[in-house]
DNA sequence: ATGATAACAGTTTTT
DNA sequence: CTGTTATCAT
């Protein structure tokens, strides 16, 4: 008798839940049941195996994926008490780094940063090179392990000798704080390990069962991390798809999937090659246009579903016709009852949504557009959460600065910059040189009005620090009421919008009291700096988002615009034309039963009109002039009232097939005649 | 200290 | 055409 794990698995699903032992890859292509066989795997390891839940790590890359695995692995798991580990890479970086960084001579009570305080610590130290391109190369440093004597001395050009100072004073800058970036939270882990062959072996022995998700998008210091997780074993199981590797240029790398067998030896390889979403004419031309890349293992989608109808190709002059067909289309899916959740329109880059937006604006559909400004990467938020970190650590000088003066309270630039440059000479936090300081003695460092405001400043600060020591569920309300920060942004444009933000991060923090009665502030804040919200609100709205936004999610309609050279593929230094093609092909496999491409002969872009050839995907996924249809094929059904230009209004009781356009029988007030689609208008 | 204007750059984004 | 940042008066 089968064990209930696999009542509902294929037999290539079957094979790579069973095989347990040495390393697997599981080259799971898109809507293959990667999750199902994944969760179904652990549940097998848990309960048929009876592994321990503490011996077992499951690896994703997003926290929206370790929730959806944790509740479904749950479901499936009955006998074990307690939930294995199942988290994020960077959760298990800080986690291992709760309990070990004190061997880098380290406290456990860091600060995870993020990028944007990232930036913010660069721009303090750096005078003239652009700080987005300083972070990216911090970041890359970091991830190969290249300190900053190694960045300096391997530099060859000026600016680069100049970016390893800044990283340099950068680190220094994290150390002096006791701040950990999101990298740190990978390449200390993985330094601690190298260099504690101990505990690498220990830390080793503790989890063997290791499984990974996605791991085309693993980076260089992550596979390192995974091989010293593996170091007195070999049970690995990685899952990904590398023709869905689309992070190329954030640092992951490909190599990783495709050389699998070579980093870890004596690997085993399942396909799961059967696709449960899609109906086969969107898989052939998927699998078509991913034929012509070189670098990847190989494997062809087979839809169990039926055969379809044919992937639609409509042609525009411009982005404004483009969007007005693409939102015609979306009111007939809609008028003919169709969920607007199951309908999305994807691009290549967010400039391309604008159009869209006004087309769909105009038309009357309401849509959500997916990614955006993040929830925790808002101003608002941002200033939030400097209140909290300065009151769980009064030292923290970086966000003291951020909230020093807001709401405004006549603080500015210089009287920060005297602040620091006092802090500096006294050896001490600008938090504690204000308290510490008689009032007198402040007033010769800034003017004699700030003085007494960076006094009271300061007493509040304490005043609801107490609070937040003896209960942290009165402590918001308490907090709100001292320093009205809802008033922040009180006389801004969108004041409404920021407000809501704010309350919402309050009832978001009462939650987290609730829900972890004995947690203090620190482990709140250390939480969201690792989290990112998902909108899983399911509405009465279409989707609209960047293909990079849309990998693992599905539509029943799925719309493509900016078909063309240039967009898709997007083409200029640094572009990988096989990465752009993994970029179509993930974008097309998110259709489950309609697949459209738009394509414009000219769009308006960066303040000029430049003329555009259509995508080369089109032909290499098969998709060549003669099997174009032409658009509007549905748009009219029986029973449908139109108007024409000369007849008038009218009722459609026929449809039928005209060459490439659609012949309407229609009946005006009781004249019936033979009208070609393109002549009339729906009323 | 703060608001107004000029100059400028401009895929994709999670933790 | 946009949004962001640097600089300059007030």
């Amino acid at each position: 008798m089968e064990h209930e794990i696999f009542k509902d698995l294929n037999d290539a699903q079957k094979h790579a839940v069973r095989q347990i032992d040495g390393p697997l890859l599981i080259l799971a292509g898109a809507g293959s049941g990667k999750t199902k066989t994944i969760t179904s795997r652990l549940a097998y390891l848990l309960e048929e195996v009876g592994v321990p839940p503490s011996q077992t790590l499951t690896l994703t890359f997003t926290n929206k994926a370790a929730k959806e695995m944790r509740e479904r692995a749950l479901k499936m798991i009955t006998t074990t008490s307690y939930p294995p580990l199942l988290c994020t890479f960077h959760k298990f970086g800080l986690l291992f780094l709760k309990f070990h960084i004190h061997l880098l001579n380290r406290d456990n009570n860091f600060v995870v940063i993020d990028n944007d305080d990232r930036k913010r610590i660069i721009k303090k130290i750096n005078s003239d090179i652009p700080t987005p391109l300083i972070g990216s190369e911090i970041s890359r440093y970091k991830n190969s392990l290249i300190s900053p004597t190694e960045a300096y001395a391997q530099a060859e050009l000026k600016n680069y000798k100049q970016i390893a100072k800044i990283y340099e004073e950068y680190e220094h800058y994290l150390l002096e704080n006791n701040l950990v970036d999101f990298d740190d939270l990978l390449a200390l882990t993985y330094k601690i390990l190298d260099e504690n062959d101990d505990l690498a072996q220990e830390t080793s022995n503790k989890y063997r069962y290791i499984m990974i998700d996605e791991y085309q998008d693993t980076n260089e210091i992550q596979l390192k991390l995974l091989q010293k997780l593996c170091t007195t074993h070999h049970n690995i199981c990685v899952v990904g798809d590398d023709d869905q590797s689309i992070y190329g240029w954030r640092g992951a790398h490909i190599r990783n999937i495709l050389e699998f067998h070579q980093d870890f030896q004596n690997a085993q390889i399942v396909k799961l090659e059967k696709n449960y979403r899609s109906t086969q004419k969107i898989l052939n031309v998927a699998n078509a246009l991913i034929e012509h890349n070189r670098s990847r293992l190989g494997k062809t989608l087979q839809s169990t579903r039926h055969e379809g109808t044919d992937v639609i190709t409509i042609k525009s002059d411009h982005e404004n016709e483009e969007s007005k067909k693409i939102a015609a289309y979306i009111t007939e899916l809609l008028n003919s009852g169709e969920r607007a959740s199951e309908i999305a329109v994807l691009y290549r880059i967010n400039a391309l949504s604008r159009s869209l937006e006004e087309g769909l604006n105009r038309a009357g559909i309401s849509y959500r557009l997916v990614g955006g400004l993040r929830f925790y990467d808002r101003a608002e938020i941002k200033d939030m959460i400097s209140y909290l970190r300065v009151i769980t650590n009064h030292h923290d000088n970086f966000s003291i600065k951020r909230i020093i003066n807001k709401p405004k309270r006549g603080i500015g630039k210089a009287t920060v910059e005297k602040l620091e440059l006092a802090s500096i000479r006294h050896e001490t936090s600008i938090f504690s040189l204000i308290d510490t300081l008689s009032l007198n003695e402040l007033e010769a460092i800034v003017r004699k009005k700030n003085a007494a405001t960076l006094k009271t400043f300061v007493k509040n600060i304490k005043a609801v620090t107490l609070i937040a020591n003896s209960s942290t569920y009165d402590f918001i309300d308490a907090l709100e009421a001292m320093f009205t920060i809802r008033d922040i942004y009180a006389n801004t444009p969108d004041a409404m919008e920021k407000t809501a933000n704010i309350d919402e991060f309050y009832g978001m923090f009462r939650d987290f009291v609730i829900a972890n009665p004995d947690a203090g502030l620190d482990e709140f804040l250390n939480d969201i700096t690792l989290q990112s919200e998902q909108d899983e609100v399911e509405g009465e709205s279409i989707y609209i988002m960047s293909i990079h936004a849309s990998k693992g999610l599905e539509f029943k309609h799925t719309f493509i615009i900016g078909l063309e050279e240039g967009f898709l593929p997007l083409l200029g230094d640094g572009s990988n034309i096989e990465e752009e093609r993994r970029l179509g092909y993930v974008s097309f496999t998110r259709a489950k039963d309609t697949l459209t491409l738009s394509h414009v002969s000219s769009r308006f872009y960066k303040g000029r009109r430049t003329d555009l050839q259509k995508s080369r995907f089109f032909n290499e996924a098969g998709l060549c002039e003669g099997s174009l249809k032409l658009e509007q094929h549905t748009a009219f059904k029986k029973g449908d009232l139109v108007r024409h230009k000369i007849f008038g209004a009218g009722r459609i009781i026929g449809v039928s097939k005209s060459g490439r356009e659609f012949k309407l029988s229609i009946n005006f007030g009781g004249n019936k005649r033979e009208i070609l689609a393109s002549f009339v208008e729906r009323l």
